[in-house]
RNA sequence: GGGUGGUUAGCUCAGUUGGGAGAGCGACGGCCUUACAAGCCGUAGGUCACAGGUUCGACCCCUGUACCACCCA
């Protein structure tokens, strides 16, 4: 074995082998296990919060499929509407075209031609991540089967009355030219101005202010709205305005809609234009007055000069004009909530269109139901929360889009703009009677990419099919996401699952946290700061990154910051690690917390992990190929402290990471296990195993006995390890295999450990503890006292037990190794020991002498520190054993354990006085 | 404005029924000890955001405040 753990020659190499031999399929028996990946976008790459969701839910599978469960992992992607088709247009703009100049039809070919030329990258990083997804079952949401499923959904959904087109105010992206739903809309704050306005009453009597945000929407105006108990304004309700520019005549109304204190406390009412504004003209039955076309320009419903003005340029011009007019009172400055397209990122516009809704208000008490009734639960439980509160004031969820990549909505329209729904043109002609002579028209429109993924739990299944994959694997177990879309996808999963399958689409829903930087800024491409997981594993020169960063911006002008940023982070690019070691990290920060930040520092601590149980296993191949370690099975071999020691820790480490495993605290497993291998089995337990190989003189069934230990618990240890870093255990297991005594193929499909009470010593633990305890004081006055590890020791003991002095003698060789003395001398109580340099171990003291290796001053030094140490304790435990109220209300227990505590750091001080008078009398 | 989460060592974070504050990284000191310098050994470092309250006892429970983040309006 090389000397270094070199990840880059054996991961793809396992990869392949696993895919090839099936080892990712169903197995076929067990209780079905099954997750569903959340679909990623065809087109896409992968990035850190991908990698972070794909390696949990990779640890979950492969947990389960070694624990026997009949697992599947569905894969696939997603067409993802409107990301997909704004690249491809882009691509068409860099050639001058649009993609109107290519037509429908060939626009779609065009995105095809792209989903088949970059489709592969994504799931070509999955496997680099050793994702272990059925690819036998990949998916695509606009695969024939499941277009058919997605059809299928919306013609039932459709005859009952759930789904139904209408006009209707909906968020619309000028700039992309279709609606979109309230999640594709983000509200943020930014800098903008309050006008306000003199509206003239029609009777010339006089005028009122109204205040407004949006200028240009006043040629839309069709009321003007003050509080009815606004005492500055009550006269003035039933009275009309001559609105100004426009010269129509418009009414006062009263709604306690308005804010009195917001403004002048009168509003402008424009109904076709704004949410609120709407909802409070269909009370007043006020008319509707659409002033905007698609692309946000003012139509042929305001005077003619403003028509085809650009509604940027029109607030300009109409509140140039009212000044003109005399009109404009104030303009102050004013920060407001401006709604944007979360994909064009420009502004968004309240319009008025026919879109398909989805009756959501009817489809939410089920889903929140199975919430309440526990049949799907949210892990961390808080997120339930977010969950109701969404559900419970759901809106009627627009699924049209328009736009040409997705789901075309099976909709057809006969001449007389008639609606027929159905599976297709012929089922439509069938049902209908519709002659072939009668032409039909398919709507225009596509459907939310939600509304598809909405159906894959049973979509990738083959619904509307009743397949055995379907009656096996449906309700899946688990669903790993983002708290970011629990709105988007989860929420509607369980509505569209309910709806059409009659049962939950999963049954927990383990919610983690957002990838950010170390920072704790969000990864975007604008920042500059995105990490690619690739680039991590592989590694990535400076120079590269920077090129990688830098291209392909949306502001070619930060480029220079970018840069620069980067360069400072990361002078020397970026070091390989290896996907075991990025997955050990991500793992180590998944706890409960909503922002993961991943400080790139950490990954290399998990590539030094690797590189830990790598050089381990050295060891241990080093000392058990070619001897006996009982592989054959056979009982002659005899097992040492040590060896019942680390069987022991080693149980109690089994329990720890599947108690967290099960309870999804993915940091506490990896901590657990980390800990384990790291301070129990190479820190203690191979340096134990030295004095007993390395004694010509020990017997022989004891070396065979610590062999056979040293390699089962490392073959142990691997299976418990592989679902977190499948790479380098795969690599390591065929290597130890044979010498544990097992036969499988590989390490995938072997047992998960399954802890052995049985198994667990308190005695040997007690044991190992107290050697522990002698060596590392003996390791402390060597630290602090600079002797040099290189130089043996003898060392004294007095003052202990029967226990202590027993142990002693059945450790001498240990000791010896571990902590290199040269002599262990027992002295008897009253012994006096040489002057020396002393730690305490309980009751019993350890010297060792100072002849000629001991700063006097120091020692001093450090037994003042315990001093002060013990008397604080000792202060700290009189005061509470001193109060009444405390012996008298503390169970008997703790108060015990208080005084045994007290009593020894009485002793202990006592003790180390004694000797602190001892030194400082030495010449 | 309503809600949720957070505030623990220089940094990133654990701390599960209230009873001696932990890890990793970093820092400092010593070591090429025959698995590993991507390592070994040792040391230092914290009024657990702040103020009250409950309790014999609070990082933990309750109330309030400050700051940060996110969600909703």
């Amino acid at each position: 074995m090389d000397k270094t753990y070199q990840p880059g020659t054996i991961e793809q190499h396992w990869y392949q082998i696993w895919e090839e031999r099936g080892y990712f399929k169903p197995q076929g028996a067990g209780d079905p296990f099954c997750i569903m990946i959340p679909p990623p976008n065809v087109t896409g790459s992968l990035h850190m919060g991908h990698g972070f969701q794909d390696a949990i839910m990779d640890a979950l599978i492969r947990l389960r499929r070694m624990q026997g469960r009949n697992t599947l992992w569905q894969v696939g992607t997603d067409h993802a509407g409107i990301a997909t088709q704004m690249v491809v247009e882009r691509q068409l703009e860099a050639g001058g075209l649009s993609r109107h100049d290519l037509g429908r039809e060939a626009f779609i070919d065009r995105v095809w031609r792209w989903k088949a030329e970059s489709g592969g990258t994504i799931t070509r990083q999955l496997r680099r991540l050793g994702a272990s997804t059925d690819w036998s079952r990949e998916r695509f949401t606009m695969d024939e089967g499941f277009s058919r499923a997605v059809r299928e959904a919306f013609v039932r959904l459709h005859e009952k009355g759930l789904i139904y087109r209408g006009q209707r105010l909906v968020n619309w992206d000028p700039q992309l030219h279709t609606a979109i739903s309230d999640l594709e809309v983000v509200s943020e704050e930014e800098a903008g101005h309050l006008w306000h306005f003199r509206y003239p009453l029609a009777d010339g009597s006089g005028h009122l202010t109204v205040a407004t945000t949006r200028p240009e929407t006043m040629l839309g105006d069709t009321a003007v709205a003050v509080h009815p108990e606004d005492e500055r304004y009550r006269h003035l309700v039933g009275k009309s305005i001559r609105l100004p520019l426009a010269d129509r005549d418009i009414p006062v109304v009263a709604d306690d809609y308005v804010d009195p204190a917001f403004g002048s406390g009168c509003v402008k009412i424009t109904p076709a234009h704004d949410f609120n504004d709407h909802a409070l003209g269909e009370r007043h039955s006020l008319p509707l007055i659409n002033i905007l076309d698609a692309d946000a320009r003012l139509n042929g419903n305001v005077p003619a000069v403003y028509q085809g003005l650009d509604r940027f340029a029109a607030r300009q011009r109409v509140v140039a004009d009212l000044d003109a007019l005399g009109l404009l009172e104030k303009i102050e400055d004013h920060r407001l909530k401006v709604p944007r397209g979360d994909r064009s990122g420009v502004v968004i516009e309240p319009w008025l269109t026919e879109q398909w809704y989805v009756d959501a208000k009817r489809l939410a008490p089920r889903a929140i139901d199975a919430v309440e009734s526990g049949a799907i639960r949210f892990v961390p439980k808080q997120y339930e929360n977010m969950y109701f509160s969404w559900m419970r004031e759901i809106q009627d969820w627009c699924i049209s889009r328009q736009l040409w990549w997705g789901h075309r909505i099976p909709a057809w329209y006969d001449p007389d703009g008639k609606v027929y729904v159905g599976r297709s043109e012929a089922d439509v002609r069938s049902r209908h009677g519709i002659a072939a002579s009668v032409p039909l028209r398919q709507d225009e429109d596509v459907l939310d990419t939600w509304f598809s993924s909405g159906l894959w739990t049973f979509g990738t299944l083959g619904w509307p099919e009743q397949t055995a994959e379907l009656a096996s694997f449906h309700p899946t177990d688990v669903l790993v996401t983002g708290f970011d879309i629990i709105f988007f996808w989860v929420a509607r999963m369980i509505m569209l699952t309910l709806e059409f399958m009659d049962e939950v689409p999963f049954r927990t829903v383990y919610v983690h946290g957002l990838v950010r930087d170390g920072q704790g800024q969000k990864m975007s491409k604008s920042k500059g700061n995105v990490l690619d997981p690739i680039d991590l594993i592989d590694g990535i020169g400076l120079e590269e990154l920077v090129t990688k960063r830098t291209s392909g911006l949306m502001r070619p002008k930060d480029a220079e910051k970018i840069a620069r940023q980067t360069r400072k982070e990361f002078p020397d690019g970026i070091a390989a690690h290896g996907t075991d070691a990025l997955r050990y990290t991500y793992y180590s920060l998944a706890s409960t917390g909503r922002d993961v930040r991943f400080d790139v520092g950490r990954i290399e601590g998990f590539r030094n992990f690797c590189n830990k149980i790598w050089n381990a296993t050295r060891y241990v191949l080093m000392n058990t190929e070619g001897e006996d370690c009982a592989q054959d099975g056979h009982g002659e071999y005899q097992l040492s402290r040590a060896d019942r020691w680390i069987i022991s820790r080693l149980q109690r480490a089994e329990q720890a990471v599947i108690a967290a495993l099960d309870s999804f605290r993915f940091d506490l497993a990896s901590q657990a296990l980390y800990e384990f291998v790291w301070s129990d089995y190479c820190d203690w337990y191979l340096e134990l195993s030295k004095p007993v190989l390395w004694d010509e003189t020990a017997p022989p069934a004891l070396k065979i006995g610590t062999r056979r230990t040293l390699v089962r618990v490392l073959e142990t240890t691997l299976r418990l390890a592989h679902p977190f870093m499948p790479f380098i255990t795969e690599e390591i297991w065929q290597r130890v295999k044979t010498l544990a005594g097992k036969t499988g193929a590989t390490i995938m499909l072997e047992a998960y450990p399954v802890p052995r009470t049985e198994r667990i010593d308190p005695d040997a633990e007690a044991d190992i503890a107290w050697i522990q305890q002698v060596i590392l004081g003996v390791r402390t006055i060597r630290g602090e006292m600079n002797i040099a590890p290189g130089r043996k020791l003898p060392l004294y003991f007095r003052h202990g037990d029967a226990a202590d002095r027993a142990r002693l003698d059945a450790n001498r060789s240990y000791l010896a190794r571990l902590a290199n003395l040269d002599a262990m001398v027992w002295l008897e109580p009253n012994a006096e020991p040489p002057a020396a340099a002393t730690v305490l171990a309980g009751a019993m003291e350890i010297h060792v002498p100072l002849a000629g290796l001991i700063d006097k001053g120091a020692e001093l030094a450090r037994l003042d520190r315990e001093i002060a140490r013990n008397t604080q304790e000792i202060q700290r435990l009189n005061g509470k054993l001193g109060n009444d109220n405390f012996v008298a209300n503390a169970p008997a227990e703790v108060v015990e354990r208080e005084r045994e505590k007290a009593a020894a750091a009485a002793d202990a001080l006592q003790r180390l006085s004694a000797q602190r008078e001892r030194i400082a009398a030495l010449s």
